[in-house]
DNA sequence: TTTGGATTACGAAAAGCTTAGTATTTACTC
DNA sequence: GAGTAAATACTAAGCTTTTCGTAATCCAAA
C-alpha cells in the first residue's frame, strides 16, 4: 500500500515551476531572474528548492557545462486541472458547475470574461455529441 | 505598513470549516462527530484546532453550558470567491476563462455538468445588461 | 596543474502546521 | 461545598516548508 502525498505543489515550489513553465526550461540563474525585484532570495535557496523539485518528480535535469538545466516534468496544463479537481472535491462538493457558479457571480468578472466563457461552454458542447 | 497573512485556510482548517459550514455552528465534539470514520483524531486536537481557527478570526464563539459553540465569521461562498480568485492569480493569469477552459476541457465532465454550466452563465449574461 | 569563480550538495536553522498530553477550570450532583 | 465528568488552556513534540550557510566540486584559464 502506498502512502498517498499530496502531489500538490508547495507555495514556493508552484512560484518556481511557473517560471519554468514560461520558461521552457532553465538553470537555477535564469529561474531567479525572473523573480520580481522585492524577492530577496539567496542563490542557494533557488538551488535548494529545484533540488526538491526534482526530488519529488515535478521537474527532472540535465547537466551543462557546470549547471543543472532544469525542465518541467509536468505541463501546466496538466497541473491546472490537478489543481482545479483538488479544490473542487475540497471546497465545491465535487461539482464543477458550482465551482463555475462561484465565479461567474464574481462582480468583479467583466462581460468580456463572461462572454469568452461561454464561447467556451458552447464549442465544448458542440464538440462531443457522443 | 500591515503583513499581509495569507488570509487562506490551511487544510486541517479547512476541513473543520466545511463541518461548521454544514452545521450552521458546533462545538468541538459535534464537528469531531462528523469528521470520517478513520480520522482518528484525539478530542483536544480538534479543541487547539478550533481555537487556532477562533485566533485567524475565520470563526467566533458563544459559551453555552460549559462548551464553546463556534460559528464561522466568514460565510463558504465568500471563502469560496477566494479561493478562486487565488488559484486565478497563481495558475492562471488572472484570467479566469482559461480556468474555465482548462475546467471544461476535463474530459471527465459529464454532458449535463456542461449544460448546467452554461446556463449558469447565460443566465448570467442576461441579468446584468449595464 | 594550480588557481579562482561559479555551481552544487549537504545540513541545519527558522517558521508554520498538525497533533496530543497534562493541568486547570467548569458546572452539575449530592 | 466536595466530588466528578467534561471541557478548555497551555505547552510542546514531531512534521513540513522555507531559507541559507559552509564545504565540496567543477570547469575554465593562466
Amino acid at each position: 500500500m502506498k502512502k498517498k502525498k499530496s502531489d500538490l505543489l508547495t507555495e514556493v515550489e508552484l512560484e518556481f515551476m511557473n517560471e519554468l513553465w514560461a520558461l521552457g526550461e532553465g538553470t537555477v540563474r535564469e529561474v531567479l531572474a525572473r523573480l520580481p525585484q522585492d524577492r530577496n532570495l539567496a542563490y542557494t535557496s533557488g538551488a535548494t528548492i529545484l533540488r526538491i523539485l526534482e526530488q519529488k518528480e515535478f521537474v527532472t535535469s540535465r547537466k551543462e557545462g557546470k549547471s543543472h538545466v532544469y525542465i518541467p516534468a509536468l505541463r501546466k496544463d496538466a497541473y491546472q486541472s490537478r489543481s482545479l479537481k483538488d479544490l473542487s472535491a475540497k471546497l465545491f462538493d465535487d461539482t464543477p458547475a458550482s465551482l463555475v457558479a462561484r465565479l461567474v457571480n464574481d462582480d468583479e468578472l467583466t462581460e468580456e470574461a463572461l462572454g469568452q466563457i461561454r464561447a467556451l461552454v458552447d464549442r465544448r458542447l458542440k464538440n462531443d455529441t457522443g
